[in-house]
DNA sequence: TAATTTCACACCTAGGTGTGAAAT
DNA sequence: TAATTTCACACCTAGGTGTGAAAT
């Protein structure tokens, strides 16, 4: 009885892997910035996944989605990253579900997984569904991997069960600062020497730096007389300044001594009330392993102000030095329920004082127009294999042919 | 009672409708023909289709396939499509299933359904999942609206039930002929004036048209003294050339004076039994409107022989004078069971001769490899919405995301 | 042989890059 | 003002065309 509870998966252990970790690293190091345009634009490097420990019968649907990393907003100034002050208000959370959702655990397992299709933009009215994030802001890019029980209690208009069946993966150098111009020119520079979109760009001399790059390089090396930006922060309270290891590997000079801590730093992993974090409830229970560690509450007057605040569970503060790439993240989140597509929000501070924004935003109503794609809520379908759709098998499909010999083959069901 | 029978759906009662009809007329006109590559290639025109009369709320799969229009094979001789002997054996059937399935009867209904990722292949070994078709060979796309009944006594490994819940649409203005290098040069014309992707190669002048071609233009004019090819064909009895009507728009140049019958041939709307058909089974019941004609059986002696036969119900041939482009078409079918995906077949003669292509569709078993998509027999799935996969409320899929207020939002379900 | 198929190719469409001036 | 955002643009990748010589 014990050991055939319902909720276990005996052959449902999910592992997931960050592919080109080494890239992310790069850009990590440096602090890796996003473009976000209106019209949308990729992530670079592309965020892809390789999958196993899955079920190979079970289907799974696999969905990614983009939450902020902490509460705060941020400028780059004298070469750096500073807090400045309080995050926007929050976007209209859309989740991106993979377009090979929902598939066999053996078809996810077969090959990495790539979400590169996902397009982030900062046009709040986006009618294309893609990913609405606030421009110089933090994210944390998370893939979930949902156990789709088809036929079981689960009816075509109940939501996909919480908790076990439910992964979430979250991989720590993968996240970014949003913005509509690089800011760092050492990440324009890894761009253009990465992506292969942006060629043109490419220096074939490829020593070239400019002496203002040069002096970028080394920006770290300056002592900073005034890195705090307490005072851009309302109700900010000072904590302890996170200590800086200088390590290879560490990117110091990106460290803000700001409460916001970031994933660019390396905590050490011991005691989980190291100076870098705030006590926070983790986003998911996390099935298998166990949750690393357990955040207790923090103190609720500081909850709704503008502290940053991030979790970084000791299971994924191994990134650097060991070479296992799979993250559980436990981020604080502050994230509003996840919108329909279209989902109307209350405007930001910063939308207000645009007025060209607000008219567009108010002008066009979220649910009207034709967004066929906007009101789907249960989740059957099928998956879609490379440039085709996906292949039948007639048998399987019950669509009927007849055969020239003669007799009609109606075959209704076959399974093996 | 009476009307209230499970089988009857009030509110589904699906009109398909063809995009672009007046293009595919032009091409029809000539003779439409498609090249196929073994590295795969679209088709063109597009086939696209404008859906109505589906359940709103139901669920759908949409799927295209192209089955043999008759049973020969033939050549371009003499400006003329001539019966070249009987039919090379069928390759293995694949179904395009729409990216988009399943989605609701409002999504489908929506915009154009387009299928223009289907790519066409000579490749019998093709892994790509590619529609496998041979050469100088006629065929007939279809597209199937199948009801999902999910939630219903439909289980996740039960097959999709025929019948009532299964239409079939045919448009015969898109019967095409297979080639691997364009026979008839008024139709590169065409496709070159008409297919964006071959832009490079339109005269500016555009009115060039060289002897060769005007000759072709009109070979129609010259008497054949000689267009029968019953020799080519073993077993082949007389029967009555259909007539020629010779109106406008009425392709009699390309009408083969073979027994096989062809979309080009426009009969009367008169009698069920013109001559330009033998009998045959329809392939599916129709449930709305009611088959228009039933096709007796023909004379069990002939089957398996080479006979070309098309059933073309007369419903369907007012499309020339009829804008209405519903077609509801009755083809003989000579095909196996629809195959998974790199299902195994015998060797056709022709390939017999090509060690070269033996040897490489032996090498390959299609059961090896990494073809995760391939034993996909159950089709719950999602749709996936523009460039984006899919969005979803978390409310829905039961994401857990914590509030920056304090409290973990978990909603499970919601439904309007 | 004559018919058919394959292949590298030039020339397109479609769309993903960062640029730098202009607008906000 | 100074910071941020927008836009047309050149320059790429990716891939869909028919061509015409070569291979089958």
């Amino acid at each position: 009885m014990k050991s055939l509870e319902p909720e276990e998966e005996v052959d449902d252990d999910p592992k997931v892997t960050l592919e080109a970790k080494d890239l992310w690293d790069q850009f990590h190091k440096l602090g890796t910035e996003m473009v976000i345009t209106k019209s949308g634009r990729r992530m670079f490097p592309p965020f892809k996944v390789r999958i196993n420990g899955l079920d190979k019968k079970a289907k799974y649907i696999l969905l990614m989605d983009i939450v902020a990393a902490d509460d705060c907003r941020y400028k780059f100034h004298n070469s750096r990253w500073m807090v400045a002050g309080k995050a926007d208000p929050e976007m209209p959370k859309r989740m991106y579900i993979h377009p090979d959702s929902p598939a066999t655990g053996e078809q996810w397992m077969a090959k990495p997984v790539a979400f590169h299709k996902l397009k982030l933009t900062n046009n709040i009215s986006d009618k294309h569904g893609f990913t609405i994030l606030n421009s110089m802001h933090k994210y944390q890019p998370r893939v979930h991997v949902i156990l789709k029980e088809c036929g079981d209690d689960l009816s075509p208009v109940r939501a996909i069960p919480v908790g076990e069946g439910t992964r979430t993966f979250a991989f720590p150098e993968t996240v970014f600062t949003t913005v509509t111009a690089y800011q760092n020119q050492q990440i324009t520079r890894l761009k253009i020497d990465r992506n292969p979109f942006a060629k043109g760009f490419r220096d074939s001399g490829r020593n070239r730096m400019g002496l203002e790059a040069l002096v970028e390089s080394y920006a770290f090396w300056r002592p900073s007389l005034r890195t705090l930006t307490f005072e851009d922060i309302p109700g900010m309270g000072k904590q302890g300044i996170p200590g800086s290891h200088g390590g290879i590997g560490t990117p110091s000079h990106l460290l803000s001594t700001s409460p916001c801590s970031s994933p660019f730093q390396v905590c050490p992993l011991s005691p989980p009330d190291y100076a870098c974090n705030r006590p926070t409830h983790p986003l998911h229970r996390y099935s298998n392993p166990p949750e690393p560690f357990h955040s207790p509450r923090g103190p609720s007057g500081f909850e709704g102000e503008g502290f940053c605040s991030l979790t970084l569970p000791a299971a994924q503060l191994g990134y650097l030095s060991n070479p296992a790439p799979q993250g559980y993240t436990g981020l604080r989140l502050h994230t509003p329920p996840y919108s329909l597509y279209g989902y109307t929000f209350p405007p930001s501070p910063r939308l207000a004082a645009s007025p060209d924004k607000m008219a567009t935003a108010s002008h066009q109503s979220p649910f009207h127009g034709s967004s066929p794609s906007g009101t789907l809520t249960d989740s059957v379908g099928v998956l879609s294999g490379g440039q085709q759709g996906f292949l039948f098998d007639s048998r399987t499909l019950g669509v009927a042919s007849s055969v020239p010999g003669g007799g009609v083959s109606q075959v209704t069901a076959h399974m093996g």
